[in-house]
DNA sequence: AATAAGTAATAATTTTTGTCTATCAAATTT
DNA sequence: AAATTTGATAGACAAAAATTATTACTTATT
């Protein structure tokens, strides 16, 4: 059993076709049909039935699939050690972004990161915290920017800035009056929300508890994206709650509505995250020095009290 | 890269020498030094240190050989992944016993085991609970026996069978007279217990906690046996605690400080454990069957509480 | 200091393996 | 029925891995 053995199997089970694969890994299909033939009969069994067509994996082979998935990764594990150590800095970089951090923050720093570092080759996702959690276990991630405390145990967390909570407030409200306001002017009942899955969410909903337990309506109207909260609450749908950062995209007519916390402001704790193994540390080193160092411009410091995401 | 140079690594990083690790992997010392040469040439760093006599690893040779050992291991477990679909029994089955279990189970079910199923190499492991656990997640054990529940996310427990703890009480002892002994007639200040590390005495500590609070004196008597525990408690230094099947081997003299508990006796719950991705859980089976068969006859049913090893 | 033993690297050679081109056979599509 | 697609097979060849023989160097031993 080889490496490359391995590799030519999950080719040719991705493509379900021993020719299409083989241009993939840029060898003949001869050269897979023997490799494989090879490896079933060092392991006396099918990994394919070719009987069907397109070509199908056999139960056996699903399973040794999944094994050389494994081996393959931790495989190409191995530049990485070496490149840790070397202090280079390049390769793939995989890193995953949570939705409501994604649009405002990935423009911000994407340039100046790419053209500081020209040698890393970014594969960004974007991920629910719950995702970036397992993917980064699994290591199918290098690192992810997530709210946090997450609390855990396997994950290292560098807080790269604490991002208020801002007031989205329509003149109908009871609130629109206010210059300043205070978690306790808060109820559940009238904040329009993200969908489920969001930790911005959750966020928004710990900050709420934390003041008094609002009860949550069974009937609630729940967006996917910030945008279309603020239309719902031009609507008279009620307030909403934006993360600072999104506020600085809004039209001059709609910076009015804003409204900031008294202080210590709510806020959420945005970090980048990472696996303790530590592998491409000095990629996410970078990559904290660019981040931070442009947040740092665009947040000024203030006294601030971390809501929980989770 | 090649699985083959991996191997060739590990076997001179363990032997610290070429000639010897040749030996071992069944090739010439040349093909060694070549192998592992193109490999370092390919990684472009020095996986040994040559001029150091015995030769050793260099920082990034160290972390190559952590990153090579995983890759081995996940290699070799194809064949496993084969074998638990052909249902076959056999091959190495590594498993780890804690130390207050292996001196009275292995005995009973080792000889069944192994004439029963010929084609299984037991390796067998004395190991704390812990090290089982981290093993276990490690994959370098197959399966385990402990104490449980152990609450592990990623461990599956399978009880074999449930141990009453069973007083051994010295003449001078308030309790001899008892003919049977209650939880809360427990004191852990004269109670002589196993050292640190051991998880019965854990379960003892918790057991004496679920009555009441007793404190622990600065200065207390424990050991690594049972044996010398009885011993020492012979000297009217205070009872002890033995799990049931212990008590089986005691001389007839013996015999007479036992006092066993009212039911529901405090029992510890004996399993076998395995990690949920279930490779070879066939030998796992057969041996879950084997001992079950054999503790049956050993220890009656009885109703019995269950004390926590943790 | 000379010699022997041990150890890893190197060179030359042989063996094995991987890949390619060319071709075939079966299945699928037109 | 013909054409096309697709995977298997055969033979040739080059690359890679392993072997034997040898060298260079270090460390013990006399």
């Amino acid at each position: 059993m080889t490496i490359t053995q391995l590799k030519y199997v999950l080719a040719v089970a991705e493509h379900q076709n021993f020719t299409k694969a083989a241009e993939k890994t840029f060898v003949t299909q001869p050269t897979l049909s023997m490799q494989i033939q090879k490896l079933e009969e060092e392991l006396d069994i099918l990994i394919f039935d070719r009987s069907k067509k397109p070509i199908e994996l056999t139960s056996v082979g699903r399973k040794i699939v999944n094994q050389a998935k494994n081996i393959v990764n931790e495989s190409e594990r191995m530049q990485d050690v070496v490149d840790q150590e070397k202090g280079f800095i390049g390769g793939e970089f995989r890193i995953g972004i949570i939705p409501t951090v994604m649009p405002t923050l990935l423009p911000m720093f994407l340039k100046t990161f790419t053209s500081k570092y020209p040698k890393v080759h970014l594969k960004i996702e974007e991920l629910s915290t719950e995702e970036i959690i397992h993917k980064l276990l699994e290591g199918h991630l290098d690192a992810a920017i997530a709210a946090t405390p997450l609390q855990q145990e396997k994950i290292k967390e560098r807080v790269l800035y604490y991002e208020p909570f801002v007031g989205y407030i329509p003149e109908s409200h009871r609130l629109f009056e206010k210059k300043k306001i205070l978690s306790t002017d808060l109820d559940l009942d009238d904040i329009l929300l993200l969908e489920d899955g969001h930790c911005f969410r959750d966020g928004v909903i710990n900050l709420c508890r934390a003041s008094k337990m609002a009860k949550n309506d069974a009937f609630q109207l729940e967006s996917g994206s910030f945008e279309t909260l603020i239309k719902l609450s031009h609507e008279g749908l009620g307030m909403t709650l934006l993360p600072y950062l999104h506020t600085l995209d809004l039209s001059e007519k709609q910076q009015k509505h804003l409204r900031y916390f008294e202080e210590p402001s709510p806020a959420r704790e945005v970090s980048i995250i990472y696996p303790k193994s530590e592998l491409k540390l000095q990629i996410i080193d970078a990559m904290y020095q660019v981040i931070s160092g442009i947040v740092r411009g665009a947040i000024r410091f203030q006294d601030v009290k971390i809501i929980s995401p989770i």
